[in-house]
DNA sequence: CATGATTTGTGCGATATCTCAACAAAAATT
DNA sequence: AATTTTTGTTGAGATATCGCACAAATCATG
């Protein structure tokens, strides 16, 4: 595999990429000066970027700010219909969640975060509405945790390093080092347990989902409320569930 | 508003943008030449755009295939999160289904389709898991009828006309003209209802989200089983529930 | 309302990228 | 195995785009 090379690189299409990933929550509109300051860009460049959604329906403008449209969402949902995982894996946390009682989630890595791939919810435990596409930190997830247990350890702390852990609970382990040693303990035992270190009142168990071979492609878990019992009753009372929807998965995958 | 002139474009982010959306379901990994043929693009240009989507984390490629990475997904929820209507809607969403046991939803319209903005579901009646980003065709849809109802009548028509309107289940209308009349019925009466034309089993029923201006902005629904009572019940038990919500959420738009 | 500050739009030379064609390697076919 | 077809890669001239600098427009302020 040789490296790329200048002249096998598309500047206009980096660049504009990178304008649609300026529209965050907090800056659902913006003018040109801005995207050119949160991109980096030239301002004539952001401009070109800009019109050249506008002009593809990406993007609306109204004379001065612009906004993109759900258009946009073509563009992953392209990424998330063309991954067979996910539909692979719906009937299993259908079949799982509806057992149980509980919402069950599959998602992969990318970078220090995870994203959903796939979810079956059943009742309402968490403050924010998780979906195919939503994204959490690494660090501080079950799921994430496996994940991370997948990767060699240096890979894994890059991963961990990336940005300053927050708390968000007063239960978020923050120090890269100790989450290390949780992750160390996950690949040990196979499965990760976390504890209200996302959200107070939630807690949450996930497993590994691996191909025949034993490579680990994603993530399975469980979220569950705190009044369902302490950790220990959650381990037995759920773990035998998503290891053998595990087992399942692991005999069609690959 | 001046018209996009040759120079305010930007070719390459045209041409990269299409090369992404050639992935689907169908085609989740495909080679530059596949590329070049599913977008129109010479084989060199989509070797540069892949390699470029490669080179920024977009894509991945094998050597011979290349298949598009999570992080296409940021794309999209740059998009979801940046629209403040699904966080608005969301609680009233949460507690509807709630309330009566049933998914609700909230969608827009692009082009000839509706895609799901927010979403609380509430037990499984549809075979496919619908999700924020999800899409579904305006013509056979309570949520389409109504968004439909809001366009002027050439416009409306002229979305019903993109593609020819299939028959999903033995009660699709498939004529242009019966939908027609249909979404003109819609607009009198200000709710839309759907009889098993998505899915058998299926029915659903929705109202606009409108602005304090008196403009639809959004459609919500509510999906019922065929066992939840014939139409005219379905009407007179949930209708009440879906204007109430539309009303607390006029006065909280804009 | 004048003035300064900020933002947006545009012309231009320099540079990157496109198109088209040729060619070599690989795959499919005979 | 030879031939045909498809595919990936490369080069060169033609073209489009970049980034800069400046003009026009808009906004903020006294």
């Amino acid at each position: 595999m040789t490296g790329i090379s200048q002249r096998d690189t598309m500047g206009g299409l980096a660049k504009g990429l990178s304008v649609i990933e300026t529209f965050t929550a907090e800056r659902p509109r913006q003018s040109i000066a801005e995207v050119s300051a949160a991109s980096g860009l030239d301002r004539a460049t952001a401009r070109r970027c800009l019109l050249t959604l506008t002009h593809l329906g990406y993007a609306d403008y109204d004379g001065k700010f612009f906004t993109l449209t759900p258009r946009v969402l073509r563009l992953g949902t392209a990424c998330l219909a063309a991954m067979p995982l996910p539909h692979m894996v719906q009937p299993w946390l259908d079949r799982l969640s509806e057992e149980l009682g509980e919402s069950s989630s599959v998602s992969i890595l990318d970078e220090d975060e995870i994203v959903y791939v796939a979810r079956a919810a059943q009742r309402k435990v968490m403050s924010i509405a998780l979906m195919p596409g939503s994204r959490l930190p690494a660090y501080c997830t079950s799921m994430g945790r496996v994940l991370l247990a997948a990767l060699p350890e240096p890979e894994a702390m890059r991963r961990l390093l990336l940005k300053p852990l927050a708390a968000r609970t007063e239960l978020t382990r923050t120090d890269p080092e100790e989450v290390m040693a949780e992750v160390r303990a996950t690949r040990a035992r196979a499965y990760a347990v976390i504890d209200q270190e996302v959200e107070l009142g939630l807690r949450s168990i996930a497993v590994p989902l691996l191909t025949a071979r034993g490579g680990t492609v994603a993530a399975l878990n469980l979220g569950l409320p705190v009044h369902a019992g302490d950790v220990e009753t959650m381990v037995s009372r759920y773990l035998p569930a998503l290891t053998r929807v595990q087992g399942e998965i692991r005999k069609i995958l690959r």
